[in-house]
RNA sequence: GCUGAUGUGGCACAGUCGGUAGCGCACCUCAUUGGUAGUGAGGAGGUCACGGGUUCGAUUCCCGUCAUCAGCUCCA
C-alpha cells in the first residue's frame, strides 16, 4: 500500500499499519506531537489501521482538529481526577469546544478552590503518563459494563444507539475508563497545558426539566506559551465588555430599585443613541419608508387576535387582573399589529403598495431573570421597527431591498465584516410550532435562498429557528466572549395578513391578501450600542461620539479664545466642550483620551497670537480622520486662523 | 426560571476569627497659570444592598428579598 503524505511524499508498506505508525516511522518528534489523523480528509484515531493506498496528514495540536482532540483527552483526565477525588460524582458527557471543552458531571457543586485540586489531581494523572486504550463491545454488553460501574447517565446515552452498534471505550491505565467515539491522543502525557476556568449548573441533555448537573469548563492548548497567550486574552478582551466599558464611559447605568433588564441611558449614550436614530429615521425616509407613532400598550383583545394571548403572555406585563377586570392592558411586546391598523384604517389599492412603515419603537419583554445582560437583553429595549405590506409579486424585490438597506447600515457603522448571515427556517418535524402549509414553507424558504445567494451573500441554513408565521434572515453577531446575538432580522410572512382581514383591492376590484416583511434596518439601539462599544472597544467613529472634540486652553488666559472656537465649532454642529478647569495640560490631554474624545485642541499663547489650533488626534493616516482635520481646518479660517498645527500620537 | 459566586462612599478595592470601617482615583477648597498621559496641600463623603433572626452587641453568623456576574435554559 503506498501513502501519501501531506508534503507529496509517498510512503510504501508491505502491510496494514497504524497511523501513529507511520508517524514514529516519519520522525521520533512527529509521534510525540500527533494528536490524530488526517486520511483522505476524514479526521480518524492515531489507532486508526491503514490497509490501503491513502493520503495521509497528521495533526498536531497547531492544527484546529489536532488541538480538538487534545483537549478532548484533556476532558478525559479531568473526569478521572474528578472522581478520584470525588468518587460518588457520577460522569455525564464531556466534549471539546471551540476554545476548550467541559465534562458535565452530577454531584455537588465545585468551588474554585475545588477546581484548583482538581487541577492538581489532573497534573498527577498527566505526571503518570498512562497510555489510553482504546476497545470496543457489543452494545448489550456495555450497557451491563456501566452498569457495574453505576454510571446511569452513560447507560442511558447507550441505549440511546442502534442496538447492532459495537461500543468504543477509551481507557487510561487502570484509573478511568469513558464511553467515547474519539479520536484521542496515544497518551495523557500529551497534554502539556491546560487550565479549568470555571464550573456552572448545565442541564442533562439541555432540557431545563432534567436533572441540573455540575459543568467544569477548561481549556487546554499544545504549549505553555499558547495557554499564557489565550489567559491573556481572555483577560484582555474583558476590558472590551460593553458591560463594564459601558458604565466606565458612562453611557448606561442600572439601580437596583429600578428593576432588573431596565439599564438607565445616561447623557452620553443618551446622545449616541440619539444620532443613530436621527440617522436611522432620515434614512428609512430616504428609502422609501413613511413613520408611524403607535401607543406602548393595547388591550388584551389585540393580542388575542395576534395570537400572543395564548402563546406568549408569560414573556408580557399584563395590567390588571383577566379574572376580575373587564379591560386588560399589556405593554406591547412587538410593533406588528399597531401597524397594520395603521394600514388598515384607510381603504388601500394595489397602487399605494408597497406601503413601508417604520417606527423607532420601545417594546417591553418580560423576560427571565436570569437572562437580562447589560444592554444586550433588557426587558424594555428601543428598535428601528418596520412592516412592508406589499403585493405579493413585489415581495422578492422589497425582501431585497431591506437586506441592501441592513447591509448598508452595516456598512456605516464599519461593522460589515462582523456578522454571520442566517436563513432560519422551519421544523417539519415540530409542525404546531407554525402556522401554514409545508408546500408554502418550502417555497418561501427558497425565495430567500435565491436571493440571498443573488446578492452573493455567505449563509448559513437554521433548522427550527423561524418565526410562527415564516422564515427569516437573521443577521447576527458575536459579544466579546463569542456569545451571538441577532441584530438585524427580516422576516417573510404570507399568512399573517388574513388574522387581522387586511387587504388591498386589486385591477379587477377584488380584495386580496397583501404579504409583510417584519424587519428591523439596525436592530435595537441598545444592542447595537453594546456592540459597537465592544468592536471599538469604546473608541466609537467620530460621527458617533458624544463628544467629538474638547479644546483644552493650557491656562486661564486663554479661555476666551478657547471659547470662541467653541462657539464657531458648534455653530457647524460638532458636538464639543473646552476644559476650563485650572488643570496643567498634561493632566487635561490624560482625561481627554481616557474619555476617548478624538480630537483635542490644544491653545494657549502661541495659538492665540497666529490665531491657530494644534490639533492632537487619536487617529493616524485614518480617512475619516483626515475629513474632520480637513473640516476643522476650514473652520480655522473662518475664524481667521494662518495654519493648524497638528500633533498625532500612536495610540 | 435553574446551578454557583458576588454585593463595603461615584469607581476600583482593603478590612473586621462579632465591639458600627480604611486606601487609591473621582469630588470640594486653597495655592499654583502651565505646552501634549497624572502639580501640591487640605477637606468632605459610607445606617458596609435591603428586610428579618441569633446575640449584651451584627457590616461580619443564619434565613429571606433585591441586584450584579458566569454558565445552562429561553429569546414570538
Amino acid at each position: 500500500m503506498i501513502i501519501t503524505l501531506k508534503d507529496g511524499s509517498k510512503k510504501e508498506y508491505s502491510s496494514p499499519m497504524r497511523v501513529i505508525d507511520i508517524a514514529a516511522d516519519i520522525s521520533e518528534g512527529l509521534a510525540r506531537a500527533a494528536c490524530a489523523g488526517e486520511v483522505n480528509g476524514e479526521v480518524v484515531d492515531l489507532r486508526t489501521e491503514l490497509c490501503k493506498d491513502a493520503e495521509l496528514n497528521i495533526l498536531t495540536a497547531k492544527d484546529e482538529e489536532g488541538l480538538r482532540v487534545l483537549r478532548h483527552t484533556a476532558s478525559h483526565v479531568m473526569a478521572e481526577a474528578v472522581k478520584r477525588l470525588h468518587p460518588e460524582a457520577k460522569i455525564t458527557i464531556g466534549p471539546a469546544i471551540d476554545q476548550g471543552f467541559y465534562y458535565d458531571f452530577d454531584c455537588a457543586p465545585f468551588s474554585r478552590e475545588d477546581l484548583d485540586e482538581i487541577e492538581q489531581e489532573m497534573k498527577k494523572i498527566i505526571k503518570k503518563g498512562e497510555k489510553l486504550e482504546r476497545f470496543t463491545m457489543p452494545r448489550d454488553e456495555a450497557i451491563q459494563y456501566m452498569k457495574d460501574r453505576e454510571e446511569p447517565y452513560k447507560v442511558e446515552l447507550i441505549e440511546d444507539l442502534p442496538e447492532d452498534a459495537e461500543i468504543s471505550f477509551y481507557r487510561q491505565g487502570e484509573g478511568f475508563t469513558d464511553l467515547c467515539a474519539g479520536p484521542h491522543l496515544m497518551s495523557v502525557k500529551g497534554i502539556k497545558a491546560f487550565k479549568l476556568l470555571s464550573s456552572s449548573g448545565a442541564y442533562w441533555r439541555g432540557n431545563e426539566h432534567n436533572a441540573t448537573l455540575t459543568r467544569i469548563y477548561g481549556t487546554a492548548f499544545g504549549t505553555k506559551e499558547e495557554l499564557k497567550a489565550h489567559l491573556l486574552h481572555l483577560e484582555d478582551i474583558k476590558k472590551r465588555d460593553h458591560n463594564k466599558l459601558g458604565r466606565e464611559m458612562e453611557l448606561f447605568t442600572t439601580v437596583d430599585v429600578i428593576g432588573q433588564g431596565l439599564p438607565l441611558i445616561m447623557p452620553k449614550g443618551a446622545k449616541i443613541i440619539q444620532t443613530m436614530q436621527r440617522w436611522i429615521e432620515d434614512l428609512e425616509e430616504e428609502w422609501g419608508y413613511v413613520r408611524t407613532k403607535t401607543p406602548f400598550m393595547a388591550k388584551s383583545d389585540l393580542y388575542k387576535i395576534s395570537g400572543h394571548w395564548d402563546h406568549y403572555k408569560e414573556g408580557m406585563f399584563v395590567f390588571g387582573d383577566p379574572e376580575a377586570d373587564k379591560e386588560v392592558y399589556a405593554l406591547r411586546p412587538m410593533t406588528c399589529p399597531f401597524q397594520y391598523y395603521v394600514y388598515k384604517a384607510t381603504p388601500k389599492s394595489y397602487r399605494d403598495l408597497p406601503c413601508r412603515y417604520g417606527e423607532t419603537s420601545t417594546l417591553f419583554r418580560n423576560e427571565d431573570s436570569g437572562e437580562m445582560h447589560g444592554l444586550t437583553r433588557v426587558r424594555q429595549f428601543t428598535i428601528s421597527e418596520g412592516h412592508l405590506i406589499v403585493r405579493p409579486d413585489q415581495m422578492v424585490e422589497e425582501f431585497k431591498g431591506c437586506l441592501a438597506l441592513a447591509k448598508h447600515c452595516l456598512q456605516v457603522l464599519g461593522v460589515e465584516e462582523d456578522v454571520t448571515y442566517h436563513l432560519s427556517k422551519w421544523d417539519p418535524d415540530n409542525r404546531e410550532k407554525y402556522i401554514g402549509e409545508p408546500e408554502v414553507w418550502e417555497e418561501t424558504e427558497q425565495h430567500i435562498r435565491d436571493i440571498l445567494t443573488e446578492l452573493e451573500i455567505d449563509f448559513t441554513e437554521d433548522v427550527g429557528e423561524a418565526a410562527f408565521y415564516g422564515p427569516k434572515v437573521d443577521i447576527n453577531a458575536k459579544n466579546v466572549y463569542g456569545k451571538e446575538d441577532t441584530m438585524i432580522t427580516i422576516q417573510w410572512d404570507a399568512l399573517i395578513a388574513e388574522r387581522f382581514d387586511m387587504y388591498y383591492i386589486d385591477q379587477n376590484g377584488n380584495k386580496v391578501r397583501p404579504y409583510i416583511i417584519h424587519r428591523t434596518s439596525m436592530g435595537c439601539y441598545e444592542r447595537t450600542l453594546a456592540w459597537l462599544i465592544e468592536k471599538y472597544a469604546g473608541k466609537l467613529p467620530t460621527w458617533l461620539c458624544p463628544e467629538q472634540v474638547r479644546i483644552l486652553p493650557i491656562s486661564d488666559k486663554y479661555a476666551a479664545y478657547a471659547e470662541s472656537i467653541e462657539k464657531e465649532l458648534k455653530k457647524n454642529k460638532i458636538l464639543c466642550t473646552v476644559d476650563q478647569r485650572s488643570e496643567k495640560i498634561g493632566f487635561k490631554i490624560r482625561e481627554t483620551r481616557l474619555a476617548r474624545v478624538p480630537y483635542m485642541l490644544v491653545v494657549g499663547q502661541k495659538e492665540e497670537e497666529e490665531k491657530t489650533v494644534s490639533v492632537r488626534s487619536r487617529f493616524k493616516g485614518d480617512e475619516g480622520a483626515k475629513k474632520l482635520e480637513d473640516f476643522i481646518e476650514e473652520i480655522c479660517k473662518e475664524i481667521r486662523t494662518k495654519e493648524i498645527r497638528k500633533i498625532e500620537v500612536e495610540e
